[in-house]
RNA sequence: CGGGGUGUGGCGCAGUCGGCGAGCGCGCUGCGUUUGGGACGCAGAGGUCGUCGGUUCAAGUCCGACCACCCCGACCA
């Protein structure tokens, strides 16, 4: 590619709505421009390193037996109904109403940011015996992403280029096989490109990990264990703490306390810790706007809620926090509510309260609470589970040793749907003696713009960025000194010719400017070499080859060129 | 969710005690001089001053609402 021919600027000054230094190169190198927040333009450059990126996932993909298809970005409201229920657990749900189409008034299009019901109906139309299985599909495309952060630029865009696979197995062990065979690729690849990645449980059913991006503002909490390296997402981690000590049930008590609507006052009040206290929390359950269910939730003061934990307990995907007249209604108090003495709601108590005796909770009547509060005596539960948020310090379900939160980029996720679902969407086949089976699907998903963006992060220096040779949107940034119509420019033409015919991707700068500019944009740029043809060094046959990682500066001979930068990539 | 800040050509900013033609740097166009680490001169093009409403003879400037983005905080029952 002639840079002339090029639509490509660079900037002295990006953007400075967001201020990263890898996403600012990014913008100043003419890769990327931002529209408005959350929203990008991939400029010709930008494009390259996706196109790079895309070549090495397709071709993973192709090892695995995959299989390209294209998917519509629309689709009509009735077919992605029920998505939340076959998405992973943490993904919004689909835009709904995103746009409908003149002429078909009654029809609503939606633009869904995954495919899986898509692909159920494909399957069920598809696929009926087992001679066909496994089968593995994939696709790119700019999903739409509801859940993202634009103070993180590229890495949590409003949408975002992807690889979408699916795949379909006759049984469970193989679809798992292939889930950790795909994620280990893409751990493969991070490491390829210096990154250092972790693989997280994403859902204990359903065997799905994520790869995450270890970084200190990430938007996706984890906790890992230093000892053995088990690592899971934070909001569906086991909580496993240390047992408290049993006590003898001590009598129910009121006790007034002015101004405790929150469990910090009420501690410093009463002067006990957190973990001596149940927080109830109130919420409502709604399906299509529609109130289904009151819940109240009891975890330890000490502890968190975790939402998913909770929704998947109940099966609903729809649950908010209850209104204070709603909290009345059912004969509570805000700010001191309980379970006790309260029927028209289902009670979930979470594993540590049924295991913590004497708790402080609230009275239902305003300015009291209750001591000694004990599950079992004082108030039944509809369900006792795990509905707490593992925290910091928490004991690794695998060696007991204290974990550690931390926070990075989401790149990737594989996984599978339960053979329920499969079974309850009639996606099933014949086996070999003639029986119906659910189909097994596993779905995984990379992030491109993310795996970029998080390298731009990575690899930088005061100059500009340093692409991994895989990902480099071209491999040789050639440019010429002096004036296009010297000699120089000859030598330069013939190399270039030369490089493309032997299968090197370059980049030839032949702008009339001045060799300052060539060379701060080379830099800025950071293609993995650079090579200069200056007059002194033609005229002595030679020319100048520099290493960006590096900044390693050999002269080659002109005809030993071709060799060298082959050698070199 | 709370607090703070910002919004003016493609990018970075100034202008904000209301007042002639809305400016500067970078970039862009043309001509000339330059040419091994972001050159210089001259001449140009390019702006609904975030949106809507209000006050006024007069609003980028004052008032109100809204929107968008950034930073910090916290986050709860």
């Amino acid at each position: 590619m002639r840079l002339s021919q090029m639509l490509f600027q660079t900037m002295r000054q990006a953007s400075t709505d967001i201020m990263l230094p890898g996403y600012q190169y990014l913008q100043r190198g003419g890769f990327v421009r931002s529209v408005s927040g959350g929203a990008y333009v991939f400029l010709p450059l930008g494009v390259q390193v996706r196109r790079q990126l895309q070549r090495v996932l397709a071709h993973l993909m192709e090892e695995w037996g995959g299989q390209e298809i294209g998917l519509p970005a629309l689709q009509p409201l009735e077919v992605i109904e029920g998505q939340a229920e076959v998405t992973f657990p943490d993904w919004a749900a689909p835009l709904q109403h995103a746009v409908s189409c003149g002429g078909e008034g009654y029809r609503t299009w939606t633009l869904p940011s995954s495919h899986e019901q898509l692909m159920l109906a494909l399957a069920r139309n598809i696929i009926q015996s087992y001679r066909q299985l496994p089968v593995l599909l994939y696709l790119f495309w700019q999903a739409p992403e509801p859940a993202m952060r634009t103070a993180l630029g590229l890495l949590a865009g409003r949408e975002s280029m992807v690889l979408d696979a699916y795949s379909f197995h006759s049984d469970e062990a193989d679809r798992n096989t292939l889930c950790q065979s795909i994620l280990t690729s893409w751990a493969d690849l991070a490491e390829r490109a210096d990154m250092p990645v972790h693989r997280v449980i994403a859902d204990l059913d359903d065997e799905a990990s994520r790869l995450i991006w270890p970084w200190r503002d990430g938007d996706h909490s984890f906790l890992i264990c230093d000892a053995c390296r088990w690592a899971c997402d934070q909001a569906i981690a086991p909580v496993r703490k240390p047992v408290p000590p049993a006590e003898a049930a001590q009598p129910l008590r009121e006790v007034a306390t002015p101004d405790c609507k929150t469990i910090a006052a009420l501690c410093s009040w009463l002067r006990i810790p957190p973990s001596r206290t149940a927080k109830s929390l109130f919420l409502v359950a709604e399906e299509g706007g529609a109130v289904k269910r009151h819940v109240i939730a009891v975890v330890r003061g000490d502890t968190e809620l975790s939402v998913i934990k909770l929704k998947r307990l109940l099966g609903m995907s729809g649950l908010r926090p209850a209104t204070e007249e709603e909290i009345r209604t059912l004969g509570a108090e805000p700010g001191y509510g309980s379970p006790v003495g309260i029927s028209a709601a289902e009670v979930v108590v979470d594993q540590l309260v049924v295991h913590s005796s004497n708790l402080v909770a609230g009275a239902n009547r305003a300015g009291y609470h209750l001591l000694n509060v004990n599950y079992g005596r004082d108030y039944q539960a509809t369900y006792t589970a795990d509905i707490a948020m593992a925290q910091a310090g928490d004991l690794c379900p695998s060696c007991a040793t204290p974990l550690q939160l931390e926070h990075g980029i989401e790149l990737g996720i594989v996984g599978g749907l339960r053979p329920e679902i499969m079974q309850a969407h009639h996606v099933i086949y014949l086996d070999p003696s003639g029986i119906p089976q659910p189909v097994m699907l596993g779905r995984h998903r990379f992030y491109m713009d993310r795996f970029i963006a998080a390298t731009g992060e990575t690899h930088h220096d005061a100059m500009g960025l340093i692409w991994p040779t895989f990902l480099a949107p071209y491999d040789v940034y050639l440019m010429t000194l002096g004036r296009p119509s010297s000699p120089v420019s000859e030598v330069a033409d013939t190399l270039y010719t030369e490089l493309h015919n032997a299968g090197v991707r370059v980049l030839y700068d032949d702008r009339d400017e001045r060799a300052g500019v060539k060379f701060y944009d080379a830099d800025l740029i950071g293609l993995p070499l650079r090579v200069v043809i200056g007059e002194r060094d033609v005229a002595e046959g030679m020319v100048e080859v520099k290493r960006r990682c590096s900044g390693e500066v050999v002269k080659v001979a002109i005809p030993d060129v071709v060799t060298w930068v082959k050698g070199a990539l």
